[in-house]
DNA sequence: TGCGATTAAATCGCGTGCGATCTATATGTA
DNA sequence: TACATATAGATCGCACGCGATTTAATCGCA
Protein backbone atom coordinates (compact mmCIF):
# COMPACT_ATOMS: atom_id res chain seq x y z
CA UNK A 1 0.00 0.00 0.00
CA UNK A 2 3.18 1.96 -0.40
CA UNK A 3 2.03 5.28 -2.57
CA UNK A 4 4.05 7.73 -4.59
CA UNK A 5 3.35 10.59 -1.88
CA UNK A 6 4.50 8.02 0.92
CA UNK A 7 8.16 8.41 0.24
CA UNK A 8 8.29 11.80 1.09
CA UNK A 9 7.19 13.57 4.18
CA UNK A 10 4.06 11.17 4.75
CA UNK A 11 6.90 8.33 4.80
CA UNK A 12 7.04 7.63 8.37
CA UNK A 13 3.39 9.16 9.29
CA UNK A 14 1.93 6.42 11.71
CA UNK A 15 5.62 5.30 12.95
CA UNK A 16 5.28 6.06 16.70
CA UNK A 17 1.71 4.33 16.67
CA UNK A 18 2.95 1.27 18.33
CA UNK A 19 3.78 3.48 21.26
CA UNK A 20 0.41 3.26 23.83
CA UNK A 21 1.64 6.83 25.34
CA UNK A 22 1.78 8.31 22.18
CA UNK A 23 -1.46 7.17 21.02
CA UNK A 24 -2.93 8.86 24.07
CA UNK A 25 -0.88 12.29 23.61
CA UNK A 26 -1.86 12.46 19.71
CA UNK A 27 -5.54 11.93 20.51
CA UNK A 28 -5.27 14.50 23.19
CA UNK A 29 -3.95 16.82 20.52
CA UNK A 30 -6.46 15.88 18.31
CA UNK A 31 -9.26 16.52 20.71
CA UNK A 32 -7.58 20.24 21.73
CA UNK A 33 -7.67 20.63 17.67
CA UNK A 34 -11.44 19.86 17.37
CA UNK A 35 -12.66 21.46 20.32
CA UNK A 36 -10.69 24.31 20.11
CA UNK A 37 -12.91 26.16 17.24
CA UNK A 38 -16.22 25.38 19.46
CA UNK A 39 -14.67 26.76 22.64
CA UNK A 40 -13.44 29.72 20.98
CA UNK A 41 -17.01 30.66 20.65
CA UNK A 42 -17.14 31.27 24.13
CA UNK A 43 -13.95 32.36 25.12
CA UNK A 44 -12.56 29.50 26.63
CA UNK A 45 -9.63 27.20 26.48
CA UNK A 46 -9.72 23.38 27.06
CA UNK A 47 -8.66 23.38 30.57
CA UNK A 48 -10.84 26.24 31.45
CA UNK A 49 -13.84 24.60 29.98
CA UNK A 50 -13.51 21.62 32.29
CA UNK A 51 -13.04 24.05 35.20
CA UNK A 52 -16.91 25.62 33.85
CA UNK A 53 -18.01 22.13 33.34
CA UNK A 54 -16.97 21.16 36.87
CA UNK A 55 -18.81 24.25 38.64
CA UNK A 56 -21.66 23.52 36.61
CA UNK A 57 -21.68 20.04 38.72
CA UNK A 58 -21.25 21.43 41.75
CA UNK A 59 -20.76 25.05 42.15
CA UNK A 60 -18.99 26.74 45.00
CA UNK A 61 -15.40 24.71 44.90
CA UNK A 62 -12.13 25.30 46.53
CA UNK A 63 -9.25 25.38 44.35
CA UNK A 64 -8.35 21.92 46.12
CA UNK A 65 -11.31 20.36 45.01
CA UNK A 66 -11.70 21.91 41.51
CA UNK A 67 -7.76 20.12 41.20
CA UNK A 68 -8.76 17.11 42.48
CA UNK A 69 -11.21 16.88 39.66
CA UNK A 70 -8.76 18.15 36.89
CA UNK A 71 -5.51 15.95 38.28
CA UNK A 72 -4.09 19.65 38.76
CA UNK A 73 -2.45 21.86 41.41
CA UNK A 74 -2.74 25.37 42.52
CA UNK A 75 0.33 26.12 40.19
CA UNK A 76 -1.52 25.62 36.91
CA UNK A 77 -5.21 26.27 38.68
CA UNK A 78 -4.56 29.83 40.23
CA UNK A 79 -4.49 31.75 36.67
CA UNK A 80 -6.62 29.94 35.03
CA UNK A 81 -8.84 30.55 37.41
CA UNK A 82 -7.93 34.27 37.67
CA UNK A 83 -8.61 34.36 33.59
CA UNK A 84 -12.62 33.26 34.46
CA UNK A 85 -12.88 35.71 36.89
CA UNK A 86 -11.15 38.42 34.48
CA UNK A 87 -13.84 36.84 31.54
CA UNK A 88 -16.34 37.02 34.11
CA UNK A 89 -17.26 33.73 34.62
CA UNK A 90 -16.53 33.06 38.22
CA UNK A 91 -15.69 34.84 41.41
CA UNK A 92 -13.15 33.91 43.93
CA UNK A 93 -13.38 34.42 47.42
CA UNK A 94 -11.20 33.55 50.79
CA UNK A 95 -13.54 31.15 52.99
CA UNK A 96 -14.47 32.94 56.07
CA UNK A 97 -13.88 30.18 58.16
CA UNK A 98 -10.49 29.00 56.73
CA UNK A 99 -8.88 32.10 55.15
CA UNK A 100 -6.59 29.43 53.34
CA UNK A 101 -8.95 28.38 51.00
CA UNK A 102 -10.58 29.92 48.21
CA UNK A 103 -13.87 29.20 47.38
CA UNK A 104 -14.63 29.34 43.53
CA UNK A 105 -18.46 30.38 42.55
CA UNK A 106 -19.93 30.81 38.72
CA UNK A 107 -21.12 34.39 38.15
CA UNK A 108 -24.86 34.42 36.06
CA UNK A 109 -22.68 34.83 33.04
CA UNK A 110 -20.86 32.03 34.02
CA UNK A 111 -23.65 29.68 35.04
CA UNK A 112 -25.41 30.09 31.15
CA UNK A 113 -21.92 29.61 29.47
CA UNK A 114 -21.48 26.42 32.12
CA UNK A 115 -24.65 25.17 31.06
CA UNK A 116 -24.63 25.67 27.53
CA UNK A 117 -20.45 23.81 27.12
CA UNK A 118 -21.74 20.93 29.86
CA UNK A 119 -24.41 20.35 27.78
CA UNK A 120 -24.17 21.27 23.80
CA UNK A 121 -20.75 21.33 22.96
CA UNK A 122 -19.83 17.44 23.76
CA UNK A 123 -22.90 16.20 21.93
CA UNK A 124 -21.91 18.28 18.46
CA UNK A 125 -18.87 17.40 18.64
CA UNK A 126 -19.51 13.25 19.12
CA UNK A 127 -22.33 13.25 16.43
CA UNK A 128 -19.90 15.20 14.19
CA UNK A 129 -16.92 12.18 14.96
CA UNK A 130 -19.41 9.62 14.35
CA UNK A 131 -18.66 7.68 16.86
CA UNK A 132 -21.41 5.75 19.23
CA UNK A 133 -22.58 5.72 22.81
CA UNK A 134 -20.90 2.26 23.03
CA UNK A 135 -17.84 3.13 21.80
CA UNK A 136 -17.23 6.14 23.80
CA UNK A 137 -18.00 4.34 27.37
CA UNK A 138 -15.67 0.74 26.42
CA UNK A 139 -12.76 3.06 25.76
CA UNK A 140 -13.34 5.61 28.41
CA UNK A 141 -13.73 2.96 30.74
CA UNK A 142 -10.32 1.61 29.47
CA UNK A 143 -9.04 4.89 29.86
CA UNK A 144 -9.52 5.47 33.25
CA UNK A 145 -8.45 1.60 34.31
CA UNK A 146 -5.00 2.71 32.35
CA UNK A 147 -4.75 5.89 34.28
CA UNK A 148 -5.72 4.50 37.59
CA UNK A 149 -2.84 2.00 36.90
CA UNK A 150 -0.57 4.94 35.56
CA UNK A 151 -1.12 6.85 38.69
CA UNK A 152 -0.27 3.74 41.30
CA UNK A 153 3.08 3.08 39.48
CA UNK A 154 3.96 6.71 39.81
CA UNK B 1 -19.28 3.07 49.05
CA UNK B 2 -18.69 6.81 50.45
CA UNK B 3 -16.58 7.27 53.15
CA UNK B 4 -15.87 10.16 55.47
CA UNK B 5 -13.31 11.32 53.62
CA UNK B 6 -14.98 11.70 50.45
CA UNK B 7 -17.31 14.03 51.53
CA UNK B 8 -15.00 16.99 51.59
CA UNK B 9 -12.13 17.22 48.97
CA UNK B 10 -12.45 14.43 47.37
CA UNK B 11 -15.85 14.02 46.91
CA UNK B 12 -16.43 15.03 43.30
CA UNK B 13 -13.32 12.78 42.05
CA UNK B 14 -14.03 11.12 38.90
CA UNK B 15 -16.34 13.69 38.34
CA UNK B 16 -15.61 14.56 35.00
CA UNK B 17 -14.96 10.71 34.13
CA UNK B 18 -18.06 10.33 31.58
CA UNK B 19 -16.27 12.46 28.98
CA UNK B 20 -14.09 10.73 26.72
CA UNK B 21 -11.96 13.95 25.79
CA UNK B 22 -11.51 14.15 29.41
CA UNK B 23 -10.48 10.38 29.81
CA UNK B 24 -7.72 11.15 27.43
CA UNK B 25 -6.85 14.34 29.21
CA UNK B 26 -6.12 13.19 31.99
CA UNK B 27 -4.71 10.05 31.27
CA UNK B 28 -2.15 11.92 29.15
CA UNK B 29 -1.08 14.36 32.15
CA UNK B 30 -0.50 10.84 34.14
CA UNK B 31 1.49 9.06 31.34
CA UNK B 32 3.72 12.40 31.30
CA UNK B 33 4.07 12.17 34.87
CA UNK B 34 5.11 8.58 35.01
CA UNK B 35 7.86 9.38 31.83
CA UNK B 36 8.99 12.08 33.76
CA UNK B 37 11.47 10.99 36.07
CA UNK B 38 12.83 8.45 33.44
CA UNK B 39 13.73 11.04 30.50
CA UNK B 40 15.04 13.04 33.50
CA UNK B 41 18.08 10.92 33.63
CA UNK B 42 18.66 11.58 30.08
CA UNK B 43 17.48 15.61 30.07
CA UNK B 44 15.00 15.24 27.76
CA UNK B 45 11.12 16.06 28.10
CA UNK B 46 8.51 14.16 26.66
CA UNK B 47 7.86 15.69 23.02
CA UNK B 48 11.87 15.52 23.04
CA UNK B 49 11.53 11.77 23.59
CA UNK B 50 9.14 11.40 20.96
CA UNK B 51 11.64 13.08 18.45
CA UNK B 52 14.38 10.78 19.57
CA UNK B 53 12.46 7.59 19.36
CA UNK B 54 11.45 8.90 15.57
CA UNK B 55 15.32 9.52 14.80
CA UNK B 56 15.97 6.43 15.69
CA UNK B 57 13.61 4.85 13.63
CA UNK B 58 15.07 7.07 10.66
CA UNK B 59 17.75 9.59 11.05
CA UNK B 60 18.38 12.48 8.83
CA UNK B 61 14.93 14.04 8.99
CA UNK B 62 13.13 17.31 7.78
CA UNK B 63 11.40 19.53 10.24
CA UNK B 64 8.00 18.75 8.50
CA UNK B 65 8.76 14.96 8.39
CA UNK B 66 9.36 15.00 12.17
CA UNK B 67 6.10 17.24 12.51
CA UNK B 68 4.29 14.29 10.24
CA UNK B 69 5.01 12.03 12.82
CA UNK B 70 4.01 13.61 15.58
CA UNK B 71 1.35 16.40 14.78
CA UNK B 72 3.06 19.18 15.10
CA UNK B 73 4.31 22.39 13.14
CA UNK B 74 7.54 24.20 12.80
CA UNK B 75 6.19 26.64 15.78
CA UNK B 76 6.55 23.78 18.40
CA UNK B 77 9.35 21.51 16.90
CA UNK B 78 11.82 24.25 15.82
CA UNK B 79 12.58 25.52 19.30
CA UNK B 80 12.52 21.89 20.91
CA UNK B 81 14.79 20.68 18.24
CA UNK B 82 17.05 23.83 18.95
CA UNK B 83 17.03 22.64 22.62
CA UNK B 84 17.78 19.23 21.31
CA UNK B 85 20.60 20.84 19.39
CA UNK B 86 22.51 22.76 22.29
CA UNK B 87 21.90 19.48 24.18
CA UNK B 88 24.21 17.67 21.61
CA UNK B 89 21.57 15.40 20.64
CA UNK B 90 21.18 16.42 16.93
CA UNK B 91 22.39 18.62 14.44
CA UNK B 92 20.27 20.95 12.44
CA UNK B 93 21.74 21.95 8.74
CA UNK B 94 19.88 23.44 5.68
CA UNK B 95 19.83 21.02 2.70
CA UNK B 96 21.74 21.57 -0.24
CA UNK B 97 19.69 21.09 -2.77
CA UNK B 98 16.42 22.77 -1.48
CA UNK B 99 17.77 26.05 1.34
CA UNK B 100 14.14 25.97 2.55
CA UNK B 101 14.64 22.36 4.46
CA UNK B 102 16.17 21.88 7.43
CA UNK B 103 17.81 17.93 7.79
CA UNK B 104 18.08 17.03 11.85
CA UNK B 105 20.44 14.19 12.47
CA UNK B 106 21.42 12.54 15.66
CA UNK B 107 24.69 12.82 16.75
CA UNK B 108 26.76 9.92 18.27
CA UNK B 109 25.47 10.57 21.76
CA UNK B 110 22.34 11.55 20.46
CA UNK B 111 21.88 7.97 18.65
CA UNK B 112 23.04 6.17 22.02
CA UNK B 113 20.64 8.26 23.67
CA UNK B 114 17.96 7.42 21.18
CA UNK B 115 18.77 3.74 21.28
CA UNK B 116 18.68 3.93 24.98
CA UNK B 117 15.15 5.42 25.39
CA UNK B 118 13.32 3.84 22.31
CA UNK B 119 13.68 0.22 24.00
CA UNK B 120 14.31 0.55 27.72
CA UNK B 121 11.79 3.39 29.04
CA UNK B 122 8.74 2.66 27.30
CA UNK B 123 9.67 -1.29 28.75
CA UNK B 124 10.56 -0.37 31.74
CA UNK B 125 7.46 1.54 32.10
CA UNK B 126 4.90 -0.82 31.17
CA UNK B 127 6.27 -3.47 33.47
CA UNK B 128 5.41 -1.08 36.17
CA UNK B 129 2.15 -0.43 35.35
CA UNK B 130 1.22 -4.12 34.95
CA UNK B 131 -0.43 -4.17 31.67
CA UNK B 132 -0.59 -6.80 29.25
CA UNK B 133 0.81 -6.26 25.68
CA UNK B 134 -2.91 -7.71 24.52
CA UNK B 135 -4.32 -5.01 26.66
CA UNK B 136 -1.83 -1.98 25.13
CA UNK B 137 -2.13 -2.99 21.93
CA UNK B 138 -5.97 -3.07 21.83
CA UNK B 139 -6.42 0.09 23.46
CA UNK B 140 -4.14 2.00 21.28
CA UNK B 141 -5.62 0.87 18.26
CA UNK B 142 -9.20 2.08 20.08
CA UNK B 143 -7.15 5.62 20.08
CA UNK B 144 -5.51 5.36 16.87
CA UNK B 145 -9.01 4.64 15.22
CA UNK B 146 -10.72 7.79 17.43
CA UNK B 147 -7.37 9.88 16.48
CA UNK B 148 -8.02 9.72 12.73
CA UNK B 149 -12.14 10.35 13.54
CA UNK B 150 -11.23 13.53 14.90
CA UNK B 151 -9.13 14.76 12.38
CA UNK B 152 -11.33 14.19 10.03
CA UNK B 153 -14.12 15.94 11.92
CA UNK B 154 -11.47 18.92 12.34
C1' DT C 1 13.17 35.07 -18.13
C1' DG C 2 10.15 37.26 -14.76
C1' DC C 3 6.98 37.42 -11.19
C1' DG C 4 3.10 35.99 -8.39
C1' DA C 5 1.93 31.90 -5.71
C1' DT C 6 3.38 28.25 -2.86
C1' DT C 7 6.18 26.04 0.54
C1' DA C 8 9.45 25.27 4.76
C1' DA C 9 10.85 26.98 8.62
C1' DA C 10 11.26 30.55 12.08
C1' DT C 11 9.36 34.05 15.21
C1' DC C 12 6.11 36.00 18.53
C1' DG C 13 2.53 36.08 22.11
C1' DC C 14 -0.49 33.62 25.15
C1' DG C 15 -2.21 29.83 27.99
C1' DT C 16 -1.25 25.80 30.04
C1' DG C 17 1.55 21.94 33.12
C1' DC C 18 4.81 21.54 36.52
C1' DG C 19 8.97 21.61 39.74
C1' DA C 20 10.48 24.60 43.25
C1' DT C 21 9.68 27.94 46.43
C1' DC C 22 7.08 31.29 49.21
C1' DT C 23 3.28 33.22 52.14
C1' DA C 24 -0.39 32.96 55.16
C1' DT C 25 -3.36 30.43 57.95
C1' DA C 26 -4.55 26.56 60.85
C1' DT C 27 -3.32 22.65 63.83
C1' DG C 28 -1.25 20.07 67.46
C1' DT C 29 1.41 19.40 71.33
C1' DA C 30 4.12 20.61 75.19
C1' DT D 1 -0.13 30.20 75.45
C1' DA D 2 4.01 29.32 72.33
C1' DC D 3 6.15 27.24 68.75
C1' DA D 4 7.00 23.64 65.33
C1' DT D 5 4.43 21.46 61.75
C1' DA D 6 1.11 20.99 58.25
C1' DT D 7 -1.93 22.75 54.78
C1' DA D 8 -4.02 25.86 50.89
C1' DG D 9 -2.86 28.89 47.57
C1' DA D 10 0.14 31.85 45.08
C1' DT D 11 4.38 32.91 42.55
C1' DC D 12 8.19 32.07 39.36
C1' DG D 13 10.73 30.02 35.55
C1' DC D 14 10.80 26.90 31.76
C1' DA D 15 9.03 23.94 28.01
C1' DC D 16 5.44 22.92 25.29
C1' DG D 17 1.10 23.73 21.72
C1' DC D 18 -0.69 26.80 18.66
C1' DG D 19 -2.74 30.92 16.06
C1' DA D 20 -0.82 34.53 13.47
C1' DT D 21 2.70 36.48 11.02
C1' DT D 22 7.28 36.82 8.77
C1' DT D 23 11.28 35.40 5.99
C1' DA D 24 13.49 32.96 2.55
C1' DA D 25 13.58 29.73 -1.13
C1' DT D 26 11.26 27.28 -4.83
C1' DC D 27 7.71 26.55 -8.25
C1' DG D 28 4.55 27.51 -12.00
C1' DC D 29 3.28 29.58 -15.82
C1' DA D 30 2.81 33.15 -19.15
Amino acid sequence: MTTPAMTTENAARGALDDFLCFGVYSTGLAFNRLYKPLLDRYGLTYPQYLVMVALARRDDQTVGELGGQLFLESNTLTPLIKRLEAAGFVTRQRDTADERVVRVRLTQRGQSVAQDVSTCVPAELMEAVGISIEEIAALNQSLVTLREKLQRAA
